[in-house]
Parts: structure tokens; sequence; C-alpha cells
DNA sequence: CTGAAAGCGCTTACAG
DNA sequence: CTGAAAGCGCTTACAG
């Protein structure tokens, strides 16, 4: 991988010129695609790159264009709480190869340590952008790159900073579709169990929630919105209580996502309660176990790949100030069994549930 | 962050060796911390640095050393699976933290697309070795890291190729401790509910399982060994079969990690079965929520930065060929509430249950 | 303890 | 369509 191996000279760009007998120039242009060489030329060079197992040394290249091709990714310091939340890595992995489609890589870089130590691996490096692929409204390094006037984008937190870009999926409106679906079909006694309070989507998510019910008005005889982290164990203690509470138990449970939908499904399986009949659920992320849950779980699919992408041509195909200056994705609801149909008045003729939208 | 930001000038070797009235052979032997510069003249130009805002420029260095500071970091193409596994996240942390504390970077490759691409990546930018931290017998990439032979650490899977090197935990160790800790307290009919066999740590953890189960001998009169994903809701729907099984349920369950054995602690729950009273349960990898499930887990503790940092040095401090070819590191054994005591016979005089390791 | 100079492997005006 | 040459920001023998 190293490309001073020891033993072998390694083919550099003037082994190339020497051999077909061109100037370097000649060879950088075919190199780089650049018009000017002749057809003839270009395909001879090409071939023998193939023969003599050439591959541009990208540090030499980035001394003399100025531009690393390296896109930083930073995750935030408070990584326990991200880690449990398994979007993180397809993510990174989005990024990744958006980034590797445009002839960039990526630099990761965890902000465990200093703020400071961060922000100099990144300017070291040179690193043409960065992206926050788990931004949130705390995190210091926002209003560090901010004043450093660095291209940043970030992902899954819509900020107000002007220096700042990001790209997020409408965490909110699905919520609020998802909730009035529950409503359309009957349900009347609502309770969102969402994530916590400090991570963007989960915020966005009971916005939406709390937002149909507003509009529901007195359709809603009931409604209440509850905090937990992503986890479906403690999600089955917390839905247990509410499940057994002295006031009557929700019709409908909104999830902050499938983690802990499923911790929801499973209390209600062990209290007896059925699902969908007597209950709906509804998760949030589509991980594998929502197809497989019993039953299986109507959730919401965020663009992970699409964000990805955005995100990365956001930072190589505007400069900093053009617009855009957000992209919102759309996100994918899949009806499942776990919200089917309508709870107590037997099925009116034209209603709600909705066909053609489920997978 | 780009050094060639519009504008501003990037301070270079240069500007510092005029201010200072130096050459640039005394800036570059202060800034790589060499000998053979007084030390007043280091002083200045350590302050300078500072008021200048100098920092080096890392491509114009790699480029003329031929050592790129860059540890490649490969996640394999089959990245749904590990994505569940929460490790991983806080074990990229310590690889780059570890990293970073050598004054290397990490350039991040998702290998989703051909294998071609990603070795191309790391080559183009001469990485100085790539760890695998979430390496599996089956990836395709560990032949080709060997033949080309190129510095190479996995972490968590014990690979023969000679090429390559290794650094793991001892999960066998951990799961056969866990297992005799069952049986020394009384447990008799025990089962193993364990992670999927390509991951090579579940299958250690079954094996340690196994090898307790052997030693036992009679005073075990049932066991088995069971493969599930690592999932908690899967792992309750398993357990609930298991746990109902008509010729009995077992008194202890040995989980390949906590997300499977959250799951059966709900089951245990919903079918009234106490814990640890009738049944003892222990997960693996001491996740957050394995300190507030009820009852609390006993868990194995993976030395998560150290085996980020046991991967970074050998990958740096070692030449290829150099021993060691591998570094085993221990697991702590976390013993909690889900495991106390003994089951039926009263607890005997001196026995077992072990004091100190708890925490 | 310090400096002058060549070189790392590219790109890019500029000239033809 | 092609080439000669300067330059990107460092490091490193070599000489003093």
């Amino acid at each position: 991988m190293a490309k001073g191996e020891p033993g072998e000279h390694n083919v550099t760009i003037h082994d190339i010129a020497r051999q077909a007998g061109v100037s370097v120039a000649t060879v950088s242009r075919v190199i780089n695609q650049q018009p000017g060489v002749g057809a003839e030329t270009r395909a001879r060079l090409e071939r023998l790159f193939a023969e003599l197992g050439y591959s541009v040394n990208v540090q030499a290249q980035q001394l003399s264009t100025g531009r690393s091709k390296l896109i930083g990714v930073v995750f935030p310091v408070e990584i326990s709480r991200i880690v449990l939340h398994p979007v993180y890595l397809p993510l990174l992995g989005a990024v990744g190869d958006a980034a590797a489609e445009r002839g960039h890589a990526v630099l990761l870089a965890t902000s465990s340590g200093h703020l400071d130590q961060t922000l100099d691996v990144l300017h070291r490096h040179g690193v043409d952008g960065v992206i926050l692929p788990a931004a949130g409204p705390a995190d210091p390094l926002l209003g560090a790159l901010a004043d450093l006037e660095a291209r940043t984008v970030l992902i899954g937190h819509r900020t107000d900073e002007p220096q700042l870009r990001w790209v997020d999926s409408d965490h909110d409106v699905a919520a609020y579709r998802l909730t009035r679906h529950l409503i359309d079909n009957g349900r009347r006694r609502l309770v969102h169990l969402g994530g916590p309070g400090d991570v963007s989507a989960a915020v966005l998510r009971a916005k939406g929630f709390v937002q149909a019910i507003e509009e529901a008005g007195t359709r809603v005889s009931f409604a209440a919105v509850e905090q937990i982290s992503f986890n479906s164990s403690l999600a089955a203690a917390r839905a247990r209580s509410i499940l057994t509470h002295p006031d009557g138990p929700p019709d409908g449970i909104v999830c902050g996502s499938d983690l802990i939908a499923s911790g929801v499904l499973l209390a209600a399986r062990e209290l007896g309660i059925s699902v969908p009949g007597d209950l709906a659920v509804t998760g949030f992320d589509d991980l594998e176990l929502a197809a497989h849950t019993a039953p299986p779980l109507t959730s919401v699919r965020m663009p992970l790949r699409e964000l990805g992408a955005a995100a990365v041509s956001m930072l190589l195909d505007y400069p900093n100030g053009v617009s855009p200056r957000s992209v919102l994705l759309n996100q994918e609801i899949l009806y499942r069994e776990s919200t089917e149909g309508p709870r107590q008045p037997p099925r009116a003729g034209g209603t709600s549930h909705k066909p053609g939208e489920s997978q």
C-alpha cells in the first residue's frame, strides 16, 4: 500500500513518459482526462498505465493543486449515544461511496480529544470540506467550523448558522403523516414515545406528531409525548407502564425509532394487548428488524444514500455562500401490519387505509 | 480547512525561516522535533509557529518522505449486519484516537464497491497500513491484502494467513468463565444463545461455552447451542420458545451479546420466569443497557480502546515479518444481578459466588 | 549547531 | 496537439 515499499521503484509519470516517448505534461493530461491529447496517444498511454501498474500519487497531486481530494468526516464527542443508533454506519458508508464516486476519499476524525486537535487534523490534511453525519445542536464543532469559514455540511441537524449548510430528511412530515394515518383509522388515544431531546431527528418527529394531534382537534381524546433513549429494553419497560396506566391505555403509539417500537411491541404482547387490534404501533428508521417483528412494523425509511450523496455534492459542487444552503429530502413510509385497519368502528365505506404506499 | 483558501497566503516553512532569519532546514528540524537545533532557536521558532498560525502541510511531508501518515480502515461489504453491532463505532473511535496520538490520521474506506476500487484508494493515498476492525473469515479483502504484502492488522478475527496480523480479545475464555460461573452456582440446564456463525467473536464465544460444558461432565444435565442475529426482538422470540420447551426450560442462558440477553430477559419476564431465581442470564459487550436491564446483566467488556491502540501499534511499530504477529487481550467480566446466587441448592458453605470481581 | 541545494511526483501556464 | 520548465511545501544527505 505504502508507495515507498522497499525494493521496487514505484512507477511514476516520468516512467510512463519515457516509455511512451512523450512529455510528462501529456501524461498528466490523460491522467486527468483533459483535452488536448490525440486519441491515439491517449489510448497508448492508457494501455501503458495498465501494463506498468501505474497509479497516480495523490500526495503529489494534492501538493501541486492545493486540493486534497479529501473530505473530513467528524463524529461528535458523545459517541456513546450515537453508537446505539444503527443508521450512522450506513450513512457513513453512503458518504464514503458518494465521495469515492467523485474521486474523493474520507478522512475520519473522531472528536474524542480536544476540539483544537480535531480542527488541526482537518487543517493539516487540507480537507476540501467537512461533513458532520451526526451533527447535534450542542456540538461545539459547529461554531468553530463556522468561524473558520470551512466548507461544512451537517447531516440531520438544521442549523441557523449562516456559514453552515445542511442536508436532512423530513422527519416531521413523516411523523405527521403516520399520526394522521392512525387518527384516520379511528385511533383516539395517542402517545408519542420519542427519542432523546438532544437528537434533532427526535425533536422533529415529536413535532410532527404534535402537529397532527393539534389539527385533529376533538377527534383525538388523549395525547401525550414522552422521551426515552433509543433502546428496546428501556422502551419495553416504559411501555409497560404506559399500557397499564390507570387512566386507560392508548390505542396508538408513534415511536421515535424501530428499537423503541420493538420494545413497545414486546410489552404489548406481554400484557395481552393485541397489535394492531387494540393498539397501533409505528417505528422509524426501517431497520432490518422492522419487517420481522410480530406483527411487522409500519416504519419510515430515511434516504440514507441520498443524504450522503447530497451532502457530498453540496460540499463539492458549490463554493461557500452559493445556494443551496440546505437540502431537504423525503422519507418513505412503509405501511405494515402493526397499523392495519381501524380499531373500533368496523371499516366504513370509502375510508382511509392507504393503499399503494405500502411495500 | 483547505490549504489554498482564496485570499490569504498560507504560511509555509519559508515564511517562518525568513522571519526567524534561519534556514528552512532548521525550521524543518524543529517541526519534526529532531536534534541539532539550539534550545534558544527552537524556542523562538516555536513561538513563531503559534504567532503566525503555522501548521505543517502534510501532503508536502508525505511527498518528501514517502510516508503518508495515513492508516486505512476498511469496513466489510456486508455492512448491514455489522451496523447492528454497537461496538464498531467505539472501536473505530479507538483506532482513530490511537492513530492521532501517533500523528497519523484515518482514511476510511467502505468496501461497498469493487474490491479493486477499495485497494486502489488505499494504494493511491499510500496508506502506511490498513486495519480491518470488523474482519470476518469470508472477507475477500484478506486474501488481496495478503497478496499485496500490505501491512495489515485485523481486529476480531484470528487469521492463519501468515502475511496478516491480528489483534483480538479472549471471547472464548470469557464465555468459558461465564459458563463455569453458572455451573458453580448450581445451574444444570444450560443454553448458549449465540450470535451468527460468520462473526468470529460469536464462534469463539460458543466455543468457550462448549468447553466449559464438556469439562463439567455429568454436573450438567442438559446443554444446547443456538445461533441468532444480534437483535433483542428476535432473541426474545427465540427465548420464548426455548423457555417453554416441552422438555423443560433451561436454568441458565449464556447469550452471545447484551442485545440478545436483553431479549431473553424480556421473554423471561413475560413468562413469569424469575431472573436470577429460576434463570441465570449473561450478556456480552457490556453495552450501556446492560447495567440498566431488570435485573442488571452480568456481561463482558471488550477492551475496545486497547484493541484499537494495539492494532495501531502493531501497524506502526513493527515492520512486516517481525513479531508479534498477533496480540490477544483480556476481557473483563462484570458480575451483576442476573447471575446472582445458586438456584436450587441453598447456598452451601464455602461456595463459589465470586466476590471482588464485580463492579 | 546550521545552511544550500536537490529531490519527492505531480500540475500548469506559456510557448510552439 | 505537444513539450520545457517552474513551482507546490516539505525533508535530507552533505558540507561546514
